[in-house]
DNA sequence: TAGGAGGATCTGA
DNA sequence: TCAGATCCTCCTA
């Protein structure tokens, strides 16, 4: 599997020396495993391309200077400190530490920088403002890194992971080629021996930033000037020696070392990722002397929470959204109404342009029927996107796995720690529960619940601003201007020709036990805020 | 006086 | 069974 990402914030209980052990290395560019990544990915589709194995080992990476980087670039002295003394400075491409020099790839096409590419499985919730143009900084240019965080401003709808159960589904289709990026790599035809630079432990973090620096934007003057300040008396006995081919046990050791070290993750708080393995048909390497026969049951014991985690932060995701929209997380249930009202939420999420609503009238049952030309015959733009997410929606419904334990944030959060009460139970919003689809109550039906349909007054200010408005949107916090006219429209709705303001309001108090409406910190009249996630 | 708060009870799905 | 409707009393700005 692919990663499991989780959202801002989150930090799964798993470092570098679990990925360490449990990464195969016979992924990287030469192994066994071709890396060619697959060109309808843009996971992981600025990797360099595959080292060649030459006369000299290379130390390959793909670190991005201040100034556009070209072929020719000069190192300049400070990079070259981290190489050796001044004394042996060495001129490009010849180091005189021997056969290793750094090789700096020209930028490629942006074409396939897009992160709207193919099979992009975007969170949902993300500004589409964040992504980066294909002029932006090169730091945004992997809107799908794992370690990229920084772009993705946590949400609580943020998607970043997925059901294991389906992961074969994914791989199947593409989702997530079956590689793992290494964009700095070791050539496997390397015979760099680094026993010698193992007790610079600088040195060897250093190399550990840079292999993670392109992919987390760290500064490189930063890990510069780190290991300038720590590790100067240090470098002056660096040595690298080229001994011959190691048995394959052996190889990448460095990789191996400096991902087992987890310095450089606690100094630039990296967040380290999961490559879900115990789902990964990807076999690991271990050498044979430090085969623990019990890792396999360890890594898992570590995944586990892990995995549990993200799913249960799918969970809440797609939960959310549905409790925001008033539709089932069942997309077979929705009807054309709610298909369009998820794609509209969908392509709002992602800055998408807008659709043409003629041509997505059906039911969910034959939206999900759609194969993903068909989405993109219907959207050139944004078919893919659309497919991916949708793909991700009927993934999240899972009947054994997710149907069952569907619940709303409030109540999954405790679920997590198993520690429902009676009164949490009996307090939780069962208008959300996958169980209880809500299509049938859903907007445009008399059975919608009044605070959807106070939702739904608030999302047309053109139409009902004048009776209710939001004073503050990202809070939940809105305004009855007209509570006349709102009682009015909602007995309309309703079909209850006497409802009046007064009943209105005992409805909405009602709320406050439910934990779906509160009172704003400063009381004010005809002031009201829907409680999370219910103001998503 | 309008609106907020909340208890009690009824209604309909 | 549950969400919402209805009626009620009391309180506050």
């Amino acid at each position: 599997m692919p990663q499991i990402v989780p959202s801002a914030g989150f930090t799964p209980p798993c470092d570098y020396s679990n990925f360490a052990d449990n990464f195969d290395l016979s992924l990287l560019p030469g192994g066994d495993i071709p890396t060619t990544p697959s060109p309808s990915s843009t996971f992981y589709s600025n990797s360099p391309p595959p080292m060649q194995c030459g006369l000299k080992p290379k130390i390959s990476t793909t670190f991005y200077p201040n100034s556009p980087p070209t072929n020719d670039i000069d190192l300049g002295p400070d990079f070259q400190e981290l190489l050796g003394p001044e004394s042996t400075k060495p001129t490009y491409p010849t180091s005189p530490i021997s056969g290793i020099y750094l090789e700096v790839p020209s930028i490629k096409s942006t074409d396939s920088l897009s992160p709207y590419s193919s099979h992009s499985l975007l969170s949902p919730n993300e500004h589409y403002s964040t992504f980066p143009s294909p002029s932006s900084d090169y730091q945004s240019l992997y809107p799908n890194s794992p370690s990229d965080t920084s772009s993705y401003p946590h949400s609580p709808n943020s998607f970043y992971a997925q059901s294991p159960d389906n992961y074969q589904q994914y791989v199947k289709k593409e989702f997530f080629p079956p590689y793992v990026k290494e964009e700095n790599y070791l050539s496997p035809c390397s015979n760099v021996n680094y026993t010698d630079i193992s007790g610079n432990r600088e040195l060897a973090d250093l190399l550990g930033t840079a292999i993670i620096k392109q992919e987390n934007s760290i500064e490189f003057d930063t890990i510069l000037q780190s290991f300038r300040l720590n590790s100067e008396p240090a470098q002056k006995n660096i040595k690298i020696q080229i001994v011959p081919e190691k048995p394959k046990s052996e190889d990448h050791k460095l990789l191996r070392e400096v991902l087992r070290d987890t310095t450089f993750q606690k100094r630039y708080n990296i967040k380290p990722f999961d490559f879900n393995l115990m789902d990964n048909p990807i076999k690991m390497e271990e050498p044979d002397d430090i085969i623990d026969p019990c890792s396999d049951e360890l890594s898992r014991e570590k995944i586990d929470p892990v995995l549990n985690l993200a799913i249960e932060q799918m969970r809440k995701d797609v939960s959310n959204t549905c409790a925001a929209l008033g539709i089932s997380p069942d997309p077979a249930q929705w009807s054309p109404a709610n298909v369009l009202s998820w794609l509209q939420w969908t392509t709002n999420q992602f800055g998408l342009s807008t659709l043409i609503p003629n041509q997505w009238d059906l039911s969910g049952s034959n939206l999900i029927a759609l194969s993903e030309e068909d989405f993109t015959r219907r959207a050139p733009q944004s078919g893919s996107i659309l497919y991916a997410q949708l793909e991700i929606w009927k993934a999240a419904f899972s009947e054994d796995d997710l149907g069952a334990h569907w619940m709303p944030e409030s109540a999954s959060s405790n679920a997590s720690s198993g520690e429902i009460s009676d009164d949490e139970e009996e307090e939780m919003p069962t208008d959300v529960e996958p169980n209880k689809p809500t299509t049938s109550r859903g907007t445009g039906s008399s059975h919608i619940h009044l605070w959807q349909f106070l939702k739904e007054l608030l999302a047309s200010p053109q139409t009902h601003g004048s009776c209710i408005r939001w004073i503050d949107r990202n809070k939940g916090i809105f305004k009855i201007e007209d509570s006349v006219k709102v009682a009015r429209l909602w007995g309309k709705r309703k079909n209850r020709p006497a409802m009046n303001y007064d009943k209105l309001s005992r409805s909405i108090r009602q709320y406050y036990k439910k934990g779906i409406m509160k009172k704003t910190e400063r009381s004010q009249r005809l002031v009201y805020q829907f409680c999370h996630p219910y103001n998503l």
